[in-house]
DNA sequence: GTCTATAGTGCGATAGAC
DNA sequence: GTCTATCGCACTATAGAC
């Protein structure tokens, strides 16, 4: 039986997180229904699961070719099968089905970069997971993503500051590893904030213009790969050994 | 006298950029005037061109501030001080004013990389100055860029195909230069596609995220910098000679 | 729980006075 | 050229039948 603890673990793959993180939409709208259960008017849980799922699949199909503002209730109700009276009673309006859904991807976004993320590996092991789990993650949710991105602007203020709050974080975890690491000399001793919303915009890109790397055929993987060597090759120092992993 | 002819001439800088591009709103709406005039119901260029410039920059702040479609022409009428009807002998719907901002913003992207551009410079000296004049072009016209960026979906289908075009295009640009360096030794043989998509990627991310830039007080010439030296890391070949310009 | 019908509001666009 | 008044329509949201 072998000591499953350090970090000599193999790299995380993506069909092994798409397994273990468990993001279905239906796992997800279970989370959603008992949060929300003193706005959502149905009692029994597999209903309004059933509904929520419908609800959030078309909202995110028609809001991210169009636009949520642009997508009205008579479109969704079309598009979904079920009727107005049907959709209100899972909210009690537009603003809040919006809420619900970024609310829900800020939360899910935390805990899986939280749960992937062992402190006690090295700094360069740490960026590497931290961004092949981002990909990853993005992948599996990218509709979410790509709504969350798009439709801040129609959020109230509150609910927007939370989401730059959100996108600073991001930006301070990665901050924090560069930081370990140009300490231990791993890092070259750049500026460590402007080099981690360059990975951050990296990142993003990968699910904002989805469109272009389906067109031109490259996987999660590649793009992981890649954005991996690039970064690596601007901010590791000189006298860092090459490539040790995969 | 001097000959102003070969590249050895000092890089472009954001000042002399300014002076040079001659981007001012009112220089922007007597094109949109001109090109527009079968829409506009104003004869007089001067009255036409003072109502213009109101207009699009009232409609660039509303708009990125909340939306496009989430703006109304009532907003837009109250927070411009021109009535329903002094807007309607401008544009004749909606949809034109949103078609007048995005097709300006292309014709002067093009137009701006081809002037700056000399195809007689070297593959790296070419990367730099694309680099800074794609900056330097965003940072005067910010809202443009972002406008064209966060509004895409609320056009039609043959303007949102111009405008994905257009996107690829620069990447393209970028693509050949890199290519170019490949074949003289300069690049490094990496993936030149992935590679002009990630700066791309880092190129839009100073307008669709100025606010973050703004409030860290980085210069556009710093972030010029930081892009340049971040991009040629990761690309330059191990032989090629260190920073020889600046 | 889910439907249809409808209330009430605010939109884009236009007509006609000035 | 610019204004105000207004048309017709589509929207969000709700009420009441089943």
């Amino acid at each position: 039986m072998m000591e499953a603890t350090r970090s000599t673990a193999k790299t995380i793959d993506f069909d092994s997180f798409r397994q273990m993180a468990l993001l279905s939409m239906e796992d997800i709208c279970v989370e959603i229904f008992h949060e929300n259960q003193q706005s959502i008017k149905i009692k029994k849980e597999t209903v309004a699961v059933r509904n929520l799922v419908n609800i959030f699949y078309t909202t995110l199909r028609l809001s991210n070719e169009k636009g949520f503002q642009t997508m009205s209730l008579r479109d969704l109700s079309g598009a979904s099968g079920l009727s107005m009276g049907a959709l209100y009673s899972c909210f009690s309006s537009k603003d809040e089905l919006l809420e619900m859904i970024q609310k829900q991807g800020r939360r899910i976004t935390r805990k899986v970069l939280f749960d992937h993320l062992d402190q006690k590996d090295p700094p360069r092991k740490k960026m590497r997971t931290l961004i092949r789990v981002h990909l990853y993650l993005t992948e599996v949710m990218q509709p979410w993503f790509y709504f969350a991105y798009m439709e801040t602007k129609n959020l109230d203020k509150a609910q927007r500051k939370r989401s730059v709050e959100s996108e600073l974080f991001t930006e301070q975890v990665f901050n924090g590893i560069q930081q370990e690491g140009q300490n231990a000399g791993v890092y070259r001793p750049i500026d460590s904030v402007l080099t981690s919303g360059a990975v951050n915009a990296l990142l993003q890109d990968w699910y904002v213009k989805r469109w272009k790397y389906s067109r031109r055929k490259v996987s999660v993987e590649d793009y992981a790969r890649f954005v991996i060597s690039f970064v690596e090759s601007a901010i590791l120092s000189e006298a860092a050994p090459g490539d040790t992993e995969k």
